[in-house]
RNA sequence: CGGGGCGUAGCGCAGUUGGAAGCGCACCGCGUUUGGGACGCGGGGGUCGGCGGUUCAAGUCCGCCCGCCCCGACCA
């Protein structure tokens, strides 16, 4: 075997790695921290890209583009904002060979620049609400960085809104919410844990933040979405007000969501294995690869003739891709399109001509395991009906996989063993103090309230020992 | 910013007491191959991370600098 992986189960961290430069999904650029996203990588993206944008566009939002550059005082305008982001601000200080008079911050996230825009262009209570989403890119100095996960510069969509009323707004950021857990579990068969985040891993300049957790394949958390409650936080800060219908003047309330490419990492460490990536169906650049096999230049013709009017045939429906490279042998295109981690192959050779067949592979039980003969009528359908099936095994084994690692431990000590290899959902009393013992105790940290979780009442703190406030999730988290 | 590791061909690496820069993979050409990672023959490719020093001679010894990766504190 040459280009193998370290294998997932005794360095998940290499295996990453390796994996996401060998399957060509990224690369690491010049700047460290810094990476290209290859056209396999960014082909994923795209179709993330339209997955969520349609539901963006049917929950009535509209996209708009708003600059790169954002004053630095921008940022002193919100407490919690500055204290949050100004550590990890890229800053540009010359233009055109000057000095700049203010110093000028490449954006982190877009809140500040947004409010700026929105007291601009709201009057009225007829102006609202505004539902507007950027895609686009932003620069965080993080100190430590990984492929997808953490990057200097990173791509994703951030949704800002404003509101009438804190009921809105509220359900605005709710509805979010519910539009990212649907993408997780509909288009990239990841289960998500949607739920609240506590007061010290909010967003910084938030009243309330949402979240939708992942399990990936180490049993550590990844924050895969978040849906801010801004309040009137940045409506203040930035002075977005409007006259409602009484005439009175009435600070707006407002929203922000996003979703990165950090998302393209959930997909690979919840869904792949020891040959590679395994790409959901839904979301996967290349749905169904072809792959013709032959000996001598008479079957190479006809196999090849006949690849191809499958190629066209699935084309209708599918993303195909015919790997008619003549240079490698079929075994090598096997292992190949497993690594990029297609869902369904097609293989066809003499003897399926013979038959009518062709043999198709599936990419969520590799090797033989997954390889049955099919005829090729009505092979579209059955393509249809196969991804869909993979799309339900992949999502169901995820969840068989997170819920084998959720452990309600009896006692502190017992909490402390089950997050060196999965999570714990078990009480808190609410207390930061408690939440930051046992962040510097076992380096779990607080995931999320969920949304659909059990009552605390009657329980204890599994730390403290005082009346549980809640019941959430603990884990070691990316 | 602390701790650890590493910079030699695109990638992975070897290079002994200082004495002619190599191997595997990848790449190019030709031929034979092709139902689970083919083989033969012939090729191309190097500021040995950088600067300075010691020496007749430095990939190798000395000094300074730079960069990258992993682990921690910070974070989507």
């Amino acid at each position: 075997m040459s280009n193998s992986l370290p294998s997932r189960s005794e360095n998940f961290a290499e295996w990453y790695n390796q994996l996401v430069l060998k399957a060509e999904l990224a690369d690491y650029a010049p700047v460290r921290g810094c990476m290209v996203v290859r056209p396999y990588g960014w082909a994923l993206w795209e179709n993330i890209k339209e997955a969520l944008d349609k539901r963006f566009k049917a929950t009535g939002h509209v996209n708009a583009a708003f600059p790169l550059l954002i004053p630095m005082s921008f940022f002193e305008k919100e407490k919690e904002h500055v204290e949050g982001f100004s550590p990890e601000l890229a800053v540009v200080t010359h233009g055109g060979g000057e000095k700049l008079a203010e110093p000028l911050a490449v954006r982190p996230t877009s809140e500040t620049i947004i409010g700026y825009m929105y007291a601009k262009w709201i009057k009225s209570w007829r102006d609202l609400p505004v539902l507007i989403n950027q895609w686009g890119n932003v620069v965080r100095w993080e100190l430590r960085t990984k492929l997808f996960l953490r990057t200097l510069e990173f791509y994703w969509q951030e949704g800002h809104t404003a509101h009438a009323t804190a009921e809105e707004a509220e359900e605005e950021t709710r509805r979010m919410l519910d539009v990212y857990t649907d993408f997780a579990i509909n288009e990239a068969a990841v289960p998500v844990i949607p739920g609240v985040k506590t007061e010290s891993e909010k967003f910084a300049g938030a009243v309330r933040s949402y979240t939708i957790e992942a399990m990936m394949g180490d049993t550590k958390a990844l924050q895969a979405g978040t849906s801010h409650f801004l309040g009137q936080n940045f409506a203040k800060a930035f002075n977005i007000q409007y006259l409602d219908k009484n005439n009175q003047l009435q600070y707006a309330w407002t929203t922000s969501w996003g979703l990165s490419t950090r998302f393209i990492g959930a997909i690979i460490m919840v869904h792949g294995d020891d040959k590679g990536l395994v790409m959901p169906p839904r979301l996967a650049p290349i749905q169904v690869v072809i792959v013709p096999i032959y000996k001598t230049e008479a079957e190479r013709a006809e196999v090849l003739e006949a690849a191809d009017r499958i190629r066209r045939e699935l084309a209708e429906r599918f993303r195909v891709k015919l790997d008619d490279r003549d240079n490698l042998t079929p075994g090598y295109k096997f292992n190949d399109w497993e690594l990029r981690g297609v869902p369904v192959r097609v293989e066809i050779g003499p003897r399926d001509l013979a038959k009518g067949t062709v043999a198709l592979a599936r990419r969520d039980k590799p090797g033989r395991e997954g390889k049955t003969f099919v005829p090729q009528e009505g092979l579209v359908d059955t393509i249809a009906q196969l991804l869909d099936e993979i799309h339900n095994s992949l999502y169901e084994r995820a969840l068989a996989f997170r819920n084998a690692h959720i452990h309600e431990p009896k006692d502190y000590e017992e909490f402390k063993e089950v997050v060196q290899n999965g999570w714990a959902y078990t009480y808190w009393c609410g207390d930061p103090e408690c939440e930051a013992n046992i962040k510097a105790e076992t380096k779990a940290t607080t995931r999320c309230i969920p949304l659909e979780g059990d009552s605390a009442e009657g329980h204890k703190c599994i730390y403290c020992g005082r009346p549980a406030k809640y019941k959430l999730y603990f884990a070691k988290a990316y």
